[in-house]
DNA sequence: TGTACATCAGTGAACGCGCGTTCACTGATGTAC
DNA sequence: TGTACATCAGTGAACGCGCGTTCACTGATGTAC
């Protein structure tokens, strides 16, 4: 690769990491202007289109990358699982600590709820599905490798990312000693949904 | 009341209202203008400041109302319940009344999550709290009558809060058939967090 | 009831500011021969 | 390897726009006598 697109994909990457530093319990996505990402990343305003066209581009990448994190994330979690066994306590463990290093990766993915475009809501939508069909085929591998009824595994996995992403998004801005309180209790659910889902899946 | 304080409440109404419907799927409370608030109440942008110090503060009085209308909301629900008995069926299908009947009233309760000021925040985690704390007391209450074992209800009532306003959340610009499914779908979701519940309960 | 004065909700002009976007440019890097 | 030209990431000036806020004002409503 020339020198010349090694130095515009690092541009790039100034761009967007820029963005997520100004980010936080104050500023959302759609809160920040095209002007304050190019000065927090050291370019001119106009230098900005040789990269996106616009801020809701920009939005775009970030999401997809965002994503990605997570997903990197749920291996790393499965394999954590193999050697401990204790499914619910890992992966909230787990997505805690994306948290912690990919705070404002996951405050992005908050965003999902309003105040952007369509296309913005769709791409979080998205990359929040994947994440919700890979639980549904984990739950449902686990329940046959457990020798278990089959879970209604597509409801269990929803109503539980529901709650970890709610758990997280309380953690994002709490102490140590609140995060984890905030974790314990989202484990808890957890179980309390995987118990009633057995029980619900053992009836006649 | 003289003529000329009525006339001032009017006006004021006139700006809550008008705020409520700038918001949308792609329109944030911390997105809006004091002048489109102005420019959509019929008053010079000036006139404002004659009864709110900024936009903050306004929004500080819609979050109070959203709150006052959703407890008035669990008041109409539990009532129902006593005559029919269903009371996750009942419950889901007073919070979807509620939803359609003030979308934006909830869409603002659901703007809690970042772009605002901490002040703002705060005042929603509160009203949610209420609403969180009204539930427990119920399910208090129906565990003695039913002389069912006493649930964890702080856990109970937080995880069902979280699936219901996640359900509203994605029923807010969802079709009628879509809400549907929604409210489904929560509805066995909240029956087996119980079922979870009441079999930890149960346990020695 | 009538008069003189006080109150105050709503106004219009004006301000300085940061914004997104355009444009013609510069000069280092890349390419063809 | 050296030369002549092409590419293109990054620039600085400029634009028109909507914003929040100030100020001195107007005129209808309220109050005191």
């Amino acid at each position: 690769m020339s020198a010349r697109s090694e130095q515009k994909l690092r541009t790039r990457r100034n761009l967007l990491d820029a963005t997520l530093e100004q980010l936080g319990p104050e500023r959302n996505f759609s809160g920040l202007s095209l002007r304050e990402v190019t000065r927090a990343a050291g370019i001119a305003p106009t230098s900005f289109y040789r990269h996106f066209d616009d801020m809701n581009d920009l939005g775009l990448a970030l999401v997809e990358e965002a994503g990605l994190a997570l997903r990197q994330l749920m291996r790393k979690a499965r394999s954590r699982i193999q050697e401990q066994g204790t499914a619910i306590d890992t992966s909230v463990d787990t997505f805690m600590e994306y948290l912690i290093n990919n705070t404002n990766h996951f405050r992005l993915l908050l965003q999902e709820r309003s105040g952007n475009s369509q296309e913005f809501r769709t791409a979080i939508h998205l990359e929040i599905k994947h994440f919700v069909a890979e639980l549904e085929e984990y739950l449902k591998q686990r329940a046959v490798e457990q020798n278990r009824p089959a879970l209604d595994v597509g409801l269990v996995a929803d109503a539980m990312v529901t709650i970890v992403f709610h758990m997280a998004a309380q953690a994002l801005d709490a102490s140590r000693t609140e995060r984890q309180n905030l974790a314990d209790k989202a484990k808890q659910q957890l179980r309390m949904i995987m118990a009633g889902a057995i029980w619900f899946a053992s009836k006649p």
